[in-house]
DNA sequence: CGCTGGCTTGATGCTGTTCAATTACTGTGG
DNA sequence: CCACAGTAATTGAACAGCATCAAGCCAGCG
């Protein structure tokens, strides 16, 4: 089984690069300093391995370092769908909060380290630093628009425009992290691009190939260099008058 | 345009023939007159009416005490797309509750009657009463799994599947409600099933004609009659061993 | 160097869409 | 109350988009 080890080194919000993007956005910065003892320990997790399971209590909250984590609901006949990829400054976990329970299972894409944020002390601090409160309900509310937008996708778009709009959205999050908009690796593989988008992992191939044929891209393998923006925005929905169905 | 009416009759949880399944649940009998003081208002909504629009700010969430309602999310581009339909004892406005403004847009699909709870008043509520607090945090996570569920169907079942699951859906809700498992109205258009789904309406309407020549089903219009209960749930994906597309 | 797993590409067929015509309802005004 | 118009639902035929099946390819790795 793959290995999730927990690290001993002790790193804080304080002074974690990532603090701009990521639970402290919005918590002034005398606050932050408290945020530092809710991150009690870090934990790196190998490619491949569980970082919780639907079921699991929700002792934590996970905040990525680096790597990435894909997180997926898996029906009782087995079957799963791939709910989200995240990148580091993102947070998951989050849907179970609620629940106490956790809804989905989290994958690491890659050999990837997460902080975890205890649940009990998190919601203590909450209730006594206010910004932090709304920021949880940001991250949640952020949480449910995203399954939105998927649920837009899966019920309205086409393959190659639910592809266009993913390639965007990757883009836009990587650029927020200081990566290239326009050219990057992709963390997941075709098989799991397609779970998530509700195609097979052959359209996904074809789209990618039909995309750099009009050079709206180049790919090859997990290599990705978006060349028209424009064009792929347009594919995504943002261009025509609304494609039928109605 | 459709009238949104405000009665002045007044009704409470604790007299409300819908207590056992709607905000009250889980709370005590004590408590539960306490929620009396929430529910300041009922409105009518006539069919077709809008009950609140996404970007709203939030100001109360709503119970339907008569009549259906659905949710939908809207586009840029004008797209829609349904997430849900609604009955008597169930919440909607819940998805908007972390973020202070809509998501959705609800709209009656019948003559509806709703109760108007007020945020403000609820969450101090909430404060004080811990089983209240522990029920809209149930009552909101029941939202996200809503939504996940739908994910799943819109990512992973063939059409006739989808159909089969939404039918056994409504007939389990409708059950609840004390109504027949079987055999009821469906208050929305075949155009509205189609876009929750994500089919067409053609598509809906061929798949109820032949779930009837299959005998599975009885259906004239919007009268439906389930017959082969064990065969649609079968269809909904308990049964096979998962229909490929992993 | 050959093997494995992931990716690409092609040929074919099914599922669901689109377009079009018909029938069934609903509501409105005479 | 009936006739009418407008809307909703059904059905058929042709087509498109995506899935399926089946090879072959490429990269990484023992």
């Amino acid at each position: 089984m793959r290995k999730v080890a927990v690290l001993a080194e002790d790193v804080h919000c304080s002074n974690c690069t990532l603090n701009g993007l990521c639970l402290p956005v919005g918590i002034p910065e005398k606050d932050v300093a408290r945020l530092d003892a809710l991150v009690n320990q870090r934990v790196r997790a190998e490619k491949g391995a569980t970082l919780f399971r639907a079921g699991d209590d929700v002792r934590a909250i996970y905040a990525i370092r680096s790597g990435s984590i894909k997180t997926q609901l898996e029906d009782a006949g087995g079957h799963v769908q791939i709910t989200g990829f995240f990148l580091p400054g993102e947070l998951i976990g989050m849907d179970g909060l609620l629940s106490y329970a956790q809804l989905s299972h989290a994958i690491a894409l890659e050999d990837t380290e997460v902080c975890v944020i205890g649940v009990e002390d998190m919601n203590d601090l909450a209730s006594r630093i206010p910004s932090l409160h709304q920021q949880l309900q940001r991250l949640m509310s952020r949480e449910i628009q995203r399954s939105h937008k998927l649920l837009m996708s899966l019920g309205a778009l086409r393959s190659d425009q639910r592809l266009a709009a993913f390639l965007l959205n990757l883009s836009q999050r990587l650029a927020l992290l200081g990566y290239s908009a326009t050219r990057f690796v992709l963390r997941m593989s075709r098989e799991e691009i397609g779970n998530y988008l509700g195609l097979t992992i052959e359209t996904v191939s074809r789209i990618f190939s039909r995309f750099a044929r009009a050079n709206l891209i180049q790919v090859n393998q997990r290599d990705v260099c978006l060349i028209d923006l424009p064009a792929l925005g347009q594919l995504a929905g943002l261009g025509c008058p609304a494609p039928a169905r109605v």
